[in-house]
Order: structure tokens, then sequence, then C-alpha cells
DNA sequence: CCTATAGCCTGGACGC
DNA sequence: TGCGTCCAGGCTATAG
């Protein structure tokens, strides 16, 4: 589900809620996601206050103020939300007949200003985890993440010198999370078209043989800083399942340019292509054959 | 080193 | 209505 502005926009949500708030009491629904709990995650956790909600990529980052680090993962269908009204109701998400199938962990925490609240993790597919890591403890999720894409480090030098000798197609670098952290496969679509750039040209092309970017290769990072820009500020993309913290979908979907828009008229003005959908490792790729080259 | 593929898991959409 | 098939926002392990 989420790549970055969805992450960044449930990161939003749910500060203002759990900044400051001390950890009373953690409930694990089953004992694993994609992995396993952590040993002992729930005892690491309660007692603590969580002192700041950041992001690294598509990672959601808690710090508490024993200096540990909880960090969770929403994979595709992963969401939080938090509970301050109702505290007894397990979810008004992922809920079926059966009550709370798809609801996985809840926390009771007590916050200074707000009083009790309760936070949730759904997660119908199972592929969001959640650790946990000591101070100072090497961290094998974040160590081999590449810059932020909203970053100063992202410009054409930058991703001349990352496409230098590959002979991948761009989308397949694009969605490297060691090149670049947090791009997906939605917003690598809606980026390339802002670019002009086709999915399958292969990434070296872009760049000189020793890592200068090509014309061609220019408009990129603008146009990767836009479209994420955009869709934070739309409050992220709603496909299928996406929820924010408060339980509002995102509207960034219906700015799409290319994704999900297999067949229709290009956007780009006087362009008048029709976008064609082609699979790149496993993934649809959206595009327009006119315009991008 | 690099690149490509299968696999994890469930649910929704679609065709028959 | 019911059933099978395909597809989905991410990431990892493994093979080549």
């Amino acid at each position: 589900m989420p790549e970055l502005p969805e992450v960044e926009t449930v990161r939003r949500g749910l500060a203002p809620f759990l900044e400051g708030a001390r950890i009373e009491n953690v409930t694990l629904y089953r004992p694993d996601l994609r992995f396993p709990f952590p040993e002992g995650f729930a005892d690491a956790l309660i007692g603590r206050t969580v002192v700041t909600v950041g992001r690294r990529a598509k990672y959601l980052l808690f710090g508490l103020s024993d200096g540990a680090l909880w960090l969770a993962h929403l994979g595709m269908t992963g969401a939080f939300w938090v509970d301050d009204t109702a505290l007894d109701e397990p979810s008004r998400l992922f809920k079926n007949e059966a009550g709370v199938k798809h609801v996985h962990f809840a926390a009771r925490l007590a916050h200074p200003e707000r009083g009790t609240i309760t936070l949730y993790y759904g997660d119908p597919r199972r592929f969001g985890f959640m650790a946990h890591f000591g101070p100072d403890a090497p961290n094998p999720y974040l160590d081999i993440l590449g810059p932020e894409p909203l970053g100063n480090t992202l410009n054409a030098d930058f991703l001349g010198q990352a496409f230098m000798g590959r002979k991948s197609p761009v989308k397949s670098v694009l969605l490297d999370q060691r090149v670049i952290a947090g791009l997906g496969n939605i917003y690598v679509c809606e980026a390339l078209h802002v670019a002009g750039i086709a999915p399958a040209r292969i990434a070296r092309t872009l760049a000189t043989k020793t890592g200068r970017p090509r014309p061609a290769l220019l408009a990129l990072p603008g146009a990767i800083r836009m479209v994420l820009d955009s869709a934070i500020a739309a409050g992220g993309s709603t496909l299928r399942d996406f929820r924010n913290a408060d339980g509002q979908p995102g509207y960034f979907q219906h700015s799409f340019l290319v994704y999900d828009r297999e067949g229709q008229t290009c956007l780009k003005p006087a362009c008048g292509g029709a976008i064609s959908r082609i699979v790149q490792s496993g993934r649809s790729s959206f595009f327009c054959p006119v315009c991008q080259r």
C-alpha cells in the first residue's frame, strides 16, 4: 500500500497523539506479521514514553524515552490508527463479522493532555513488520537505504552517478531502496511521466560513462520531488484500503496522470498519446509511449 | 558485483 | 450465486 507520501501522512496523523504519551499496555493478537514480533517486544515498549514519531523512507520510527527505536513497516496493507473515544471498540478498520480478524497489535497509552488513547495496527496481508533496536544498535533496515528523495541529495548529478553503468530499466533502479529510499510503484510511474522518461529505458543511457547526467535526465529530480510533495499535500493515495491515522482516505489517486490509466488519453497538454501498461520485474508500469522516451 | 524471479498472505474484481 | 483466476501500494531470499 503505502509509499513515502502515505507513510508521511500516517506519521503526521500519529505524532500529535503519540509524542509525549507513555505506553501503558501492549497487546499482540498473533505472534508474527511478516516476521515474528521481536522477543520481549511488548515488555520493551511498556513503561517507555514515545518521544518522537519519525519516518525514514517507508519506515515509521518511534523514538522511545530509553533511547531505543521502535520501527514499523506497513508492507502493502498495513495501517496504524488511534482511537481516543471508544476505547473498547477494537477497530472500525479491517473488522469483519468475526470481530478483529486483521487487527494484530494494540497499545494503550497515557497522553498528558489527551488522556488515554489506543493505538491499533491492522494488516490483512501481513506484509508489514515491527522491530525494536536498543540505543546505538546497528539497524539492518535503515543502514542500507539510499538518500531521501525529498532531501538535498537528490539532484541530477546524484542520479547520473546512480545510473552510471546500470543496464536495468530506469524503473527498476528507482524502485531500489538502496539507490533512493521511499519510492514505490505508483510514484515512480508518475514521476517518470512528468519527466518524459520511458520506464523501460536503460538507466545508463541517461548518464555518461563517467556518471554525468545526460539532458534527458535533468527533469527527473524535480519531477520526483513535485509528485511526492503533491501526494503528501493530498494526504496520500487510497487505492483499496489506505487510511490515515484518523481513518480518512487520501485523495492523490484522483491526480494520477498515468497510474492505472491504461488505454486512456495522456493528460500531458497536446500529447494525445494513449497510456500503455507493461510488466517489469513482475510489476505493472504505466506510461505514455508518445511523450515518454 | 549485478539482475531477475519466486515467495510471503489475503481480499477484491472479473469471467464463466 | 459460486468458483477459479488474476492482480495488488513492498521487501527478502535465492538463483543465474
